[in-house]
DNA sequence: GTCTATAGCAGGATAGAC
DNA sequence: GTCTATCCTGCTATAGAC
């Protein structure tokens, strides 16, 4: 095996179960098996299973940015840009069967909380947040809005209907709250 | 002890330290430590611990869903009573030190699922949002509105920036974000 | 590096004395 | 009903042979 890979394999492996089967649940013996890595070598890389959790936890948050960026940048317009990270929704809703957002699950799952697994999913929100503030600057730039929202203010917003869209289909195991989230967000930028 | 207050005293211990500390991570030793009550009852009232699961989540929610239409109920004004639900928020935060909605923290951990969780919280969430489209039926007959908004979508807006406000209040361990739902939904009511 | 064995411990659940 | 003792299982983590 390539230097790496198994570092790689059980990286992958880790974050598929803890997310699918939750931190706690999951067994450190099925991350061995099913990444296919012998014992000693998961502990030379993590040296406990906390460490592979704030590792993974990183990990996780280098991955979605980047897709994130991914979906904004191509797009043309201004308006396109900054409705794109709804677009990951659905596919990620379908493939993942509504768990919900996984930073907020590991947190959930961590209350005496190693501190790595906090800063992480917090370094990774305000990430997004800033993502959130650039579409927004070059939305209103374009289309100034008559109520003078300011984009700081409309990114913060933005924010909260992402995670409530995210959260509300997770309970109904239905996308509508993204459609309801998209809406607003139209209704609250259209002139009037 | 009298009858039945055994039973009470599991409840009240279990559903606080599941919340505060999740639920696999809380042994049911714990639970009976914390409850003062012997192994063997905890075990008669419980036959395991995840019967005392699913009734904590029960009973979670009826208590929840009576707290909020004890904070609806007393208002006088339509839009007093639809912005009511807000009101619960903030002293709940400090109170539980950002720990998000406990239906939601339990189903993020119990994946396999035990049927009788997800369905609690589908029911729970249900008759919150059958609450909403009470006092959004009434603020809009009050008030209507000049986009035409029905009571049934305005309700699942509501639902989906309470919840958001929520999970991003836990995130960031502030309130900020009930005030951005709030101001959000006075300007989707404001006529124009 | 892999494989196997095992230490060491905690949790869930049961049984028996009172 | 309480209290204590205990079984069993599964987990993290380590050690040793290859």
């Amino acid at each position: 095996m390539a230097a790496g890979a198994a570092r790689q394999r059980i990286l992958d492996t880790a974050i598929d179960l803890f997310y699918r089967q939750g931190y706690r649940a999951t067994g450190i013996n099925l991350v061995i098996a099913e990444s296919g890595v012998a014992k000693a070598t998961l502990y030379e890389h993590f040296p406990s299973k906390d460490d592979l959790l704030a590792a993974c936890v990183r990990e996780m948050a280098r991955r979605e940015i980047a897709e994130m960026r991914q979906a904004v940048v191509p797009k043309t317009t201004a308006r396109e840009r900054f409705f794109a990270p709804f677009g990951i929704l659905q596919p990620w809703f379908e493939a993942s069967q509504f768990r919900g957002c996984p930073f907020q699950n590991i947190v959930a799952e961590c209350p005496p909380d190693d501190p790595r697994v906090r800063e992480a999913a917090r370094q990774h929100r305000e990430n997004f947040r800033a993502l959130l503030r650039e579409v927004s600057f070059d939305l209103l730039q374009e289309h100034p809005n008559p109520r003078g929202l300011d984009p700081t203010e409309l990114a913060d917003l933005y924010l909260v209907l992402y995670e409530g869209a995210i959260a509300v289909s997770v309970a109904y195991r239905d996308a509508w709250p993204v459609r309801r989230a998209i809406q607003t967000l139209e209704v609250i930028l259209e002139a009037d």
